[in-house]
DNA sequence: AACTCTAACTAACAATCGTTAGTTTTGTAT
DNA sequence: ATACAAAACTAACGATTGTTAGTTAGAGTT
């Protein structure tokens, strides 16, 4: 995975189409396969628990090399975390905007949570468990997005019980259990194994609103 | 929380009660106070963020002193794992002992959770965020711990559906739903506040099995 | 052929890590 | 008083951390 000039370094990349499973970062800029690669190290361990010298390890290269292409850690788990949290909330927008039920906006976040979940999975981990690690204006901007993000659903659901939709339960349960399930989906990426996408919405929403009994 | 001998230790250790929070270590070893202390900090930041100097700070004396009491950073975190992963290993077993019918078992998991949860919430973060970073025969014990108690509560929603008491839905996804909802309480043990431990119990069991709508 | 740019390299920095060895302080028991 | 044990201390170890500075190799451009 070493690269001296970017032709080259695509010609050698594509020698590990049909010999790995990191063809799909073919098309990345040398910056963004260090970010997708440091993304699986960090779901792993957690970012605390990888060195520069483990990233650079895996990109066939020296730690130093990795700052011809990045600023620094800091940078690669900021825009790692920044990615999927600005993925949430234009998703998010474009729900509120839609103006429909409570219930099918509900339904709607479960649904776009596993979008995004399949796409992101890597950085959900980050998100979920490093943010804190974060600093300065990214931690903040994190922090804020956040709250903005539940304070949405929040209030969703909030309408969804004044309305009669929602049994009068407590919102912030409601609110808590099934975020917690969305935000863990991430965990159960590989499980589900072959599970179809499709499917897993239709009983997950299911599950989430209707209960099993 | 610096201590020459016990009884003076217990003496100066009483000074803090009405100056501080951890009043209730007061009976504890001072192993169990590093335990204690180590658990707040590793909930906090994770275990690979919190140096043993961290833990020294915090129980004011310097890191070498704190191998007086313990042998190492491995062995707080494993305690601080092994214990709750018992108790709940312990509760599951005498729920599958009752023999009552599937839900009702369900019910009591969701309500034993809440209670480790409200008795163990510190070692809960690091038996959720940080079993990975256990070492040898630790790692071994806990990952078993954890299938086991899966596939218990696994065996218990299948009976369920089977005997008609459950939905017919891929019981993958109940297991999963339910069981992050739970594992993610100890995330909201502050943020409940004052909310009475038996509500949160009804209310979650209400949500969990019976749905939103 | 000479120049430029990208992306790698080597070498090293200061800081921090978990831990060990040996020593001193302090309260208790004889 | 003396001896002992608990619990702190100082000092330092080798390893690892993120990062910087300066250099080199290879490819494209003129």
């Amino acid at each position: 995975m070493k690269c001296y000039r970017l032709l080259f370094f695509e010609y050698s990349f594509y020698m590990l189409i049909y010999q790995s499973y990191i063809y799909k970062y073919m098309e990345l800029t040398r910056k963004n396969q260090i970010i997708k690669v440091a993304a699986t190290l960090f779901r792993e361990r957690g970012y605390n628990a990888v060195s520069m010298r483990d990233i650079a390890k895996v990109m066939e290269m020296k730690a130093s090399s990795l700052y011809n292409h990045i600023s620094g850690k800091q940078e690669i788990l900021s825009s790692l975390i920044i990615e999927v949290a600005q993925a949430f909330t234009s998703e998010m927008s474009k729900i509120i905007a839609t103006h429909s039920t409570a219930l099918k906006q509900i339904e709607k976040v479960v649904e776009i949570h596993i979008d995004v979940t399949v796409t992101y999975s890597e950085n959900i981990a980050s998100l979920n468990n490093d943010w804190m690690h974060l600093e300065g204006a990214a931690l903040k901007t994190v922090i804020k997005m956040r709250e903005e993000y539940e304070e949405n659903f929040r209030s969703i659901i909030k309408r969804g019980i004044q309305e009669g939709e929602i049994k009068p339960q407590h919102p912030e349960v409601i609110l808590f259990s099934i975020l917690s399930t969305l935000r863990t989906l991430y965990l159960w990426n590989e499980k589900r194994g072959k599970m179809d996408v499709n499917l897993l919405k239709k009983d997950m929403v299911a599950v989430l609103i209707k209960g099993i009994v």
